[in-house]
DNA sequence: GAACAAAATGTAAGCGGTTACGTTTAGCCA
DNA sequence: TGGCTAAACGTAACCGCTTACATTTTGTTC
């Protein structure tokens, strides 16, 4: 099988174009990137050039050459869960519709990873970049910043932030839906929440359920949340702890809609009902809230919403070259069947 | 603000470090690749350099002149549900450990859409490509042989295929499922599948309980799936639909723990109980398996161990260039509370 | 200290595109 | 047909890095 013959297996090359078409480099650029400056001729001859030899150009001479890559970057916390999924997907069909394309990389909620997965997507040349939540080193922001790379916010509202944000205030909201179930009865308030190192998200959240406590005449110190990572298995064992901890608390706000889908498992295990002897609430409402039993109360986040805006925003940077203009999305209480009244 | 002041703003570039450290960009270089090749004292010269001006060498300069990113592209049908996750996940830690960092595309299930991220991957040198199943035209993989990418394909087993891949027998698994039930009694099966075109998982599932009722002296033609997308919505309104047939099934099969957990919703709405009125089986074992209720009695796919030594055989094919070698998975029924004997 | 080998560093040619600028061709009008 | 302008196309520099090869420095031995 090893016949003599030219290397026809090495990938084309826009030279390679040229020559098969007889013309210049240029002109092969030109009829992909401007086809217009071409006579419909040779537009043609070029064409047919590059379907003969399965042409596709190099990404990276072409970034080179054009400092463009239609390219933009997502680095999220984590696939693992459905919780950025919906707007993630939300955020890259509106980058196709735009010509864009979405790479994504996940940090497993270690800044040093994300610190990592940044500087790889820039340096390959992102044209701009989506990041999840304010939590991070300043030196990471002026890297971006030295860069010249846009970089936009998504799922936390703060106008104080480094960077412009499309997202819903994540403190407000559990602010909200707590004061929502101390009217319907609850004084003795538990919380199971996510990792709050570096995770504003998660910071936000305890604080509003602080807030709620205060602004009901409850006493915010007394709430002492535990922090776990997001998973079913580790909500289910924060809900065992809690209880054994002696407290009987009349509901537990749990950080998301997967630590209460644990927390509701948890329940299950100490033979508790729910919410007849504890209620629950998640945060999130994806689509694992109704599919638990009870259904959950929670905290609806637009997340369709959210990611098609912080597209269109985030290209609007790019192209216009301007700063990002920041979003207050508005998350709304849903009220299902894992919280009583008392 | 408009100081006339040099240009401090682009991004520092070898050169920079270069000029900054006193040597030539060849010694940069090699502090950056190969830092053994450097004295102790110009090495640390550099590296203060580098650190000064805030540098990170350029992957698109970097690829062309040695062309290697050690970037892995991996293609999945979703990510609005969890099923590639937790294999994704595994894949990622595997090629970070071997210092590849993973980028994400999905395909939202259109073969067009997984073209051009293939496409993209490629042109941006992406080292290698994981792809889900085998279904795709012989044109792509044309393209890849040309482009000299190794491609691995997970998810399914199947040595006639083009690729080498590490996954599982689809049907074998589907029709030990199967068999498992009939042998509790069950004979009249309804199946609701994923759409199954460009999709060889689900065909393959729907063939192995076919392969099955064959088996077990049941009429494999009076099988009669219907095939929805993977979601739960859809999942519950093919139940719905199913018993609207009129044929009143004992179980119904479900292409995966997505669709399972849709059909237990629709068994919910027609005040069907499960399984005492009718049983339900799921597919992957993934962790909504374990929060529906009644939990599922589903297929155990081990996906991170097929994460993880897909990156290992992936990273082995493009260090050692050798071909792939396929890897036959096991996949193990588990039984739960959704499948009552009869 | 000379001679030589080995180690350290520098020089410069690409990698595969884009694009400013120069040259050729085509189109139009008198 | 000649002359002028605009359109089409070609030439070649450049993007930021790696690396083969050339050169210089260092170390060793006698």
């Amino acid at each position: 099988m090893e016949k003599a013959m030219p290397d026809t297996t090495a990938a084309p090359t826009i030279d390679d174009v040229a020559r098969e078409a007889g013309v210049s480099t240029a002109t092969v650029s030109r009829v992909i990137n401007d086809p217009d400056l071409v006579t419909v001729k040779t537009r043609e001859r070029v064409q047919a050039a590059i379907e003969a030899l399965g042409y596709t150009p190099n990404f990276a001479a072409r970034f080179m050459a054009a400092k463009r890559t239609f390219t933009i970057g997502a680095i999220i916390p984590t696939m693992e869960n459905a919780i950025f999924a919906r707007g993630l997907q939300a955020f890259q069909e509106e980058l196709h519709r735009r010509g864009y394309t979405l790479l994504v990389s996940s940090s497993a909620y270690k800044s040093k990873v994300e610190e990592e997965q940044i500087r790889n997507l820039v340096a390959r040349g992102a044209d701009g970049l989506l990041l999840i939540g304010h939590d991070r080193d300043q030196a990471i922001y002026d890297y971006l910043d030295r860069q010249h790379v846009p970089v936009l916010v998504a799922w936390s509202y703060d106008t104080t932030a480094h960077a412009p944000c499309i997202g819903f205030d994540n403190r407000a909201a559990m602010q909200a839906l707590t004061e929502d179930v101390i009217k319907m009865g609850h004084r003795r308030l538990a919380m199971i929440s996510g990792v709050s190192e570096q995770n504003d998200r998660a910071r936000l959240r305890i604080a509003g359920v602080r807030d709620a406590m205060a602004a009901q005449g409850l006493d915010p110190a007394s709430l002492d949340p535990i922090e776990v990572p997001y998973n079913i298995a580790d909500g289910q064992a924060a809900f065992v702890e809690l209880i054994a901890r002696g407290t009987k608390p009349s509901i537990v706000l749990c950080g998301n809609d997967v630590l209460a889908a644990g927390a509701i498992r948890g329940a299950e295990q100490l033979n508790m009902n729910v919410p007849d002897d504890v209620s629950i609430t998640g945060f999130d409402d994806i689509e694992l809230a109704q599919v638990v039993r009870p259904e959950l109360t929670t905290m609806h986040v637009p997340h369709r919403a959210m990611g098609q805006m912080a597209a269109q925003e985030l290209v609007g940077m790019i192209e216009e070259k301007r700063k990002g203009v920041s979003q207050n999305l508005k998350a709304s209480i849903v009220r299902r069947a894992s919280v009583r009244a008392l």
